[in-house]
DNA sequence: CTCGCAATTATGCAAGTGTATAATAACTTC
DNA sequence: GAAGTTATTATACACTTGCATAATTGCGAG
């Protein structure tokens, strides 16, 4: 008589796609780092988590080193591309409000999201292929925020040159990296929304807009 | 006939005082924490670069784990001693500006300190020792700056409630703390002084005082 | 159905890890 | 200057690490 579902199967293990298991084994490899850090994740607590036996990660990747620096660019993906998605539509100021909103909510602010970025620095300041990934990251980051800010400006009125718009960029890009910063390492000392007022509250007066974000249900 | 000096003793070691050996280890973990990380900052590695042998650590430190928190403690104490040195003259706007002017600048903004820092974050996350150290550092930083800002106010007129001090005095530390970040994490992508000249320029805005450092040789 | 390929497991190894214990030798004290 | 204290070295051990290689086995092609 068989279960009653697949779960006990014969088989001692199943083939999986090339995309599942890379997928399967980067994550796993992010859940270790963000609590034992780059060299306290080992190959073998990976491959557990990510239910396969050691060997299959070489089988994937040529070497750890390989595989942290695809975990690494899947995080960093992951953070721009979240953030990046919240401020799509609307006027210039709200999509600037939103950006600076969603920036400093979760899951952008997250403890875990924070000790990855940590975890990950001392390889970001050795290895060239991660410092690479780190700089194409963090200019993305700011060039966005940068656009936003300046049409912004234009929107309320004013115009601003270049380099003062570079400098208002990188202060408000230090503000919500800051803030979100401090969120994640100190979890509890910041209530709900808090670091996100903050946040828009120092924007504005960096940048000399009001930025309201409206409170649903009025 | 003698060597010229002392250097070549037939003596096969020295033996130092407690605290010196204890400094040694401490400054031998911070500079191998800051390149390797805690974990690639082997026992043996350590003692090399304090010119002892791996045994003498366990004399001082009862596990590796103690050392490693005396050298958090250690870390954390020299960057807020440095940094509240700077404060300690002046009205309280010149105080103000000075100690945002000191903190975004050598040696607080510098790419090892940074790394420390993150390196030491997986451990504040899960440490409860750590975790206590850290939070007293994050207090007493922000605690200052909160006060030199309402001095500041204050001295030029204006009075705000304490919890709006608090927002601003978190808000201004994340900007210090988001410059002092990325200043330490890229440090080619600013130039000198640049890193205070947006600091200031931030927490004048935040705040409300400008905020100007006077440049020497007028 | 079975054959072959490659995904997956199983096993092994040399180097490195923290820690414990024993042996040595530098300095203090009388 | 001899003896005792203890800072320091020397050695050993059990365990983990990343990586390599061989042995399986699922699964699609014919």
């Amino acid at each position: 008589m068989d279960d009653l579902d697949v779960q006990d199967d014969s088989r001692k293990f199943k083939r999986e796609s090339a995309e599942f298991r890379r997928e399967a084994l980067i994550l796993a490899t992010l859940n270790l780092i963000a609590v034992m850090g780059v060299r306290g994740a080992t190959v073998r607590e990976i491959a557990a988590r990510a239910n396969v036996t050691q060997g299959l990660i070489r089988h994937y990747f040529s070497s750890k080193e390989e595989l942290v620096q695809a975990a690494y660019e899947h995080h960093m993906n992951t953070l721009t591309d979240q953030t990046a998605a919240s401020s799509g539509m609307g006027n210039a100021v709200s999509r600037l409000t939103n950006f600076v909103d969603a920036s400093l909510r979760p899951p952008i602010v997250d403890p875990s999201a924070v000790a990855l970025w940590a975890s990950f620095l001392n390889k970001v300041q050795h290895d060239p292929k991660m410092q690479r990934i780190h700089q194409q990251t963090y200019n993305y980051f700011r060039d966005h925020l940068e656009k936003l800010i300046v049409a912004a400006l234009q929107e309320t009125g004013r115009s601003v040159a270049a380099s003062e718009a570079t400098q208002l960029a990188i202060a408000c890009n230090a503000v919500i990296d800051g803030l979100w910063l401090e969120g994640g390492a100190l979890p509890d000392a910041f209530s709900e929304g808090q670091l996100a007022q903050i946040g828009l509250n120092s924007v504005s007066a960096i940048v000399g807009i009001p930025l309201t974000k409206e409170v649903e249900q009025p």
